[in-house]
DNA sequence: TGACTCACG
DNA sequence: ACGTACGTGAGTCAG
């Protein structure tokens, strides 16, 4: 037999702390689990054991800081955050199957010498994991030691046997416990010989083979004085030590090793507690799915609906077309990245079919998607309304998307997958006569129906982001034109002032290096220049603008190496990136992301288009190669403030609503209340320092921060924020209550009932706390004015057709919105945006939105 | 792959 | 005592 035992307190240390902090939702930390799990599972794979024993410490607790408690109140060197993961690592085992194995008095080291004993005697193979190198000594020609650990994320083994001892410590296993009483371990108090180290104890081992020979013989062994000095002083305490490193074979467990042969696993136990870690990626790996798990009651809303459903087939399509018409329908459909390919829908309990292939296809589809008395419910509409867009058929009545709705109900999740929600939702397919998506897609669109209608976000998902997705659809296949020439000319025109200033740059350091390096440019600044070094990074000197700006007086080449830097960002970023994705058609199509960002933003990537160069002039010239095509003429309208006066309305400030209802300069306003003065006292420098503590209070402030911006004294800026929170007193208790209100209830929401969850919140780590908290005072409002722009979205789309207009939108970049109108339509379109926007929701405070128009961005921005 | 830097709101 | 504003995406380097 081979007997696989793990040291499960190494392991799931080594784990901890080789992966980064993961949370699920609710604040449970995972990532010492998880790490542990794929260790585990690579062990499992490679020796194919046929008994399994996990072995833990059994230590109680001992409050060593118990006046401190609270913080650290539990073993010694063991932070809270892998304290919390130890019992859910422990359960999760049983439920697979593997037997924990733990003794009063002795170490999980112990554990692993006594069952390594047990296998030698017996004449069984055995196979010791563990990430300390201690275990090392109980290999034998029947015992061989994998040592784990985690680098990047991923499981690394490292196997050890006899020869792969003597190969790199020169000596036997047994030997190394020698080794070890003269040289001392710090981490495990042992003393060892003190003065001589890890060269000095090897060499006498590999010499003298034992530290009992050593003291037998010290007077006759050949060593110099001074070890044998040092060997006399530590007689005792290497005679402790050597006591202290020899692993226990004595421990009391269970030492019939048939007992560790694992016990089938409780797959619904299993499942259901990986889902809760949401480990959906390793339940593949453990043979585990969502179905697996167990109907408990609060999944089961459906236990009494789980229906069977029939594929039927060889049904001409428009039969089926007559037959679902009025019907409710639930739908999944294939695409190419362009054209739908397939479609599977389900009405009732009957099941279809069809592909490209299938007779009628291109007609069906269109059919059924128009048909407004067919109510339709998908995962991932986008494309859907991208594929109908183009071919100009109407695509209706789509009520519910799984993965928007999913999206809504928790937008921290990675991916919104049809595989991830099952599992995460703990979903149970319904049973199918054949296997089909659509058997798992009916019972979680009915799963997430209803946990939509409970949070009450049925509104947001039907009024708002499915709406959107048609929008969003439409602008991704429109695009936006641009002069491709015009671009390559800048790209060109560049090349030789980077060449120049990279070649001076490196005149001034004295040797050629690469300046994108950071590493290199730190150490060309830093050590070759001996330029005064501001922060740190991780690994090595900050090269950041903000630290080089401090320095820009100091030398000459920081000017020129920031000034490289802007203009081979440019180059790199936005000339040669743009050219890359220029389509056929001379225009840039972006991709616009529904479910990528926390707060309820777009976000947009292939190329982005929402961070285009505009706050220098060199950057801004970008923007008059972003042109309306011929004959036509872009509008451009963007929001003013509209940060400030989300958070004048749900703050229900009087004194902030009163500053914009009187239409004055908010930044100005807050100036003369903060510093006491007359709006007409208020000079630029006191504006702008106004203008920091409004993005300040946006953010969530703190005066460190607030200081640094605006280069006053912390003091000072602590200053302008208490006067500013005790002057609007509505912001004081807004902040307040939405921070408090989070930690109760673990999320915010905005006005139209987006949510975040905060983990964070409940972190015992100080920094990751505080960042909750700011976040419970950012997101409401970046989340609030998300929606409107994305309600004035929807009614720019609409008007424009409901007016016959060919304008069309074609970008968004968060407060901005930018529409491609025939010549003769533009000041109409521009008018029209500014209005849809303005008129988008009613506030507490007047919203605005100023427009522009114009050939290209540039000229069109107001 | 992660860290760094920097472009935008 | 501690570290320092919210939300994104892309290019580059280096392990």
């Amino acid at each position: 037999m081979k007997l696989l035992v793990l040291d499960g307190n190494s392991i799931i240390n080594r784990a901890y702390y080789g992966i980064k902090l993961l949370t699920t939702k609710d604040g449970q930390y995972t990532n010492a689990i998880y790490g542990f799990l794929t260790t585990f599972r690579k062990l499992l794979d490679e020796s194919e054991p046929d008994a399994v024993a996990v072995a833990f410490d059994l230590k109680a607790p001992t409050f060593r800081h118990k006046a401190y408690s609270g913080y650290k109140a539990n073993r010694k060197g063991m932070p809270d955050e892998l304290a919390a993961q130890m019992q859910p690592l422990k359960d999760l085992l049983c439920a697979l199957g593997f037997r924990i194995v733990t003794c009063e008095g002795f170490e999980a080291d112990d554990i692993l010498g006594t069952l390594a004993k047990v296998c030698t005697d017996s004449g069984n193979e055995c196979i010791i994991a563990t990430g300390d190198r201690d275990s090392l000594q109980l290999v034998s020609p029947s015992v061989s030691v994998r040592i784990a650990s985690t680098k990047f994320g991923k499981p690394e083994v490292t196997l050890y046997d006899v020869e792969k001892i003597r190969e790199v410590y020169g000596v036997s296993p047994e030997q190394l416990i020698e080794i070890k009483a003269i040289q001392g371990d710090n981490s495990d108090c042992i003393p060892g010989v003190p003065g001589i180290g890890e060269k000095g104890a090897a060499d006498l081992i590999q010499r003298f083979g034992s530290v009992a020979y050593i003291y037998d013989n010290l007077d006759t062994i050949d060593v110099k004085p001074g070890i044998r000095k040092k060997l006399e002083a530590g007689k005792e305490s290497a005679l402790i030590s050597h006591m202290l490193g020899t692993i226990s074979t004595d421990a009391d467990i269970d030492k019939n090793i048939s007992d560790y042969i694992p016990s089938p696993c409780d797959k619904k136990t299993a499942a259901s507690m990986m889902a809760k870690l949401e480990f959906f990626s390793l339940m593949e790996k453990w043979g585990l799915s969502g179905a697996d798990i167990a109907n408990t009651e609060t999944t089961d809303r459906g236990a009494n609906e789980i229906r069977t459903l029939t594929v039927k087939k060889d049904i001409p399509l428009l039969t089926i077309y007559e037959f679902i018409k009025g019907k409710n329908v639930d739908f999944l459909a294939e695409t190419d990245g362009t054209d739908i390919t397939a479609i599977s829908l389900c009405c009732g309990d009957d099941v279809y079919m069809c592909d490209m292939m299938t007779p009628d296809f291109q007609d069906f589809t269109e059919k059924f998607l128009s048909d407004t008395s067919i109510v339709k419910r998908t995962h991932n509409c986008k494309p859907i309304y991208a594929a109908a867009d183009r071919f100009g058929w109407e695509c209706s009545n789509i009520t519910f998307d799984t993965m928007l709705a999913a999206y809504l109900l928790n937008p921290n999740s990675p991916d919104y997958s049809m595989s991830r929600l099952v599992s995460e939702y703990s979903v149970t397919p319904f049973s199918c006569s054949e296997n089909t998506d659509i058997e798992i897609f009916v019972p979680l669109a009915d799963c997430l129906t209803a946990e939509i209608n409970e949070k009450q976000q049925t509104n947001l998902l039907q009024e708002i982001e499915i709406p959107l997705a048609r929008v969003l659809a439409s602008m991704e296949n429109i695009g936006f034109a641009v002069d491709k020439q015009g671009i390559y000319e800048y790209g060109e025109s560049m090349n030789e002032d980077i060449e120049r200033l990279r070649a001076s740059i490196c005149e001034y350091v004295g040797y050629d290096f690469n300046i994108n390096s950071p590493k290199q440019l730190g150490s060309a600044l830093f050590e070759k220049l001996m330029l005064p070094k501001g922060k740190k990074t991780k690994s090595g000197y900050s090269t950041s603008a903000e630290v080089l700006e401090e320095l820009r007086d100091v030398h000459p080449v920081i000017g020129e190496i920031l000034e490289y830097r802007t203009l081979t960002k440019l180059k790199s970023t936005y000339c040669d990136g743009l050219l890359k994705v220029i389509g056929a058609d001379g225009r840039i199509h972006s991709n616009f992301n529904q479910t990528e960002t926390r707060t309820g933003r777009i976000s947009s990537t292939e190329p982005n288009l929402q961070n285009i160069p505009v706050r220098t002039q060199r950057g801004k010239e970008f923007r008059k190669f972003f042109r309306a095509a011929d004959g036509c003429i872009l509008a451009d309208a963007d929001y003013s403030q509209i940060e400030l006066r989300v958070l004048a309305h749900i703050a229900n400030d009087e004194h902030m609503i009163k500053a914009f209802e009187d239409n004055k300069d908010i930044h100005t306003s807050t100036a003369a209340k903060v510093f006491g003065l007359p709006d007409e006292m208020v000079t630029s420098q006191l504006r702008s320092r106004a203008k920091a503590v409004n993005f300040g209070i946006v953010y969530g402030i703190g005066a460190f921060s607030l200081a640094k911006d605006i280069g006053v004294s912390r003091k000072e800026a602590d200053r302008y924020i208490k006067d500013y929170l005790k002057l609007y007193s509505g912001i004081d208790d807004y902040m307040k209550n939405t921070v408090e209100q989070a930690k109760t209830v673990g999320y915010v929401t905005t006005m139209f009932g987006r949510r975040r969850y905060l983990p964070e919140l409940v972190s015992s780590n100080h920094n990751l706390r505080a960042f909750g908290e700011r976040v419970a005072r950012n997101m409401p409002i970046q989340g609030t004015a998300a929606d409107i722009i994305k309600i004035a979205m929807i009614k720019v789309y609409d008007r424009l057709r409901k007016e016959n207009m060919k304008a069309r939108l074609i970008l968004q970049v968060h407060d901005e919105l930018i529409v491609e109108a025939p010549e003769e339509e533009a000041e109409k379109a521009a008018k029209l945006i500014s209005e849809e926007m303005q008129n988008a929701v009613q506030l507490s405070v007047p919203l605005t939105a100023d427009a522009g128009i114009g050939k290209t961005w540039y000229e069109a921005k107001a």
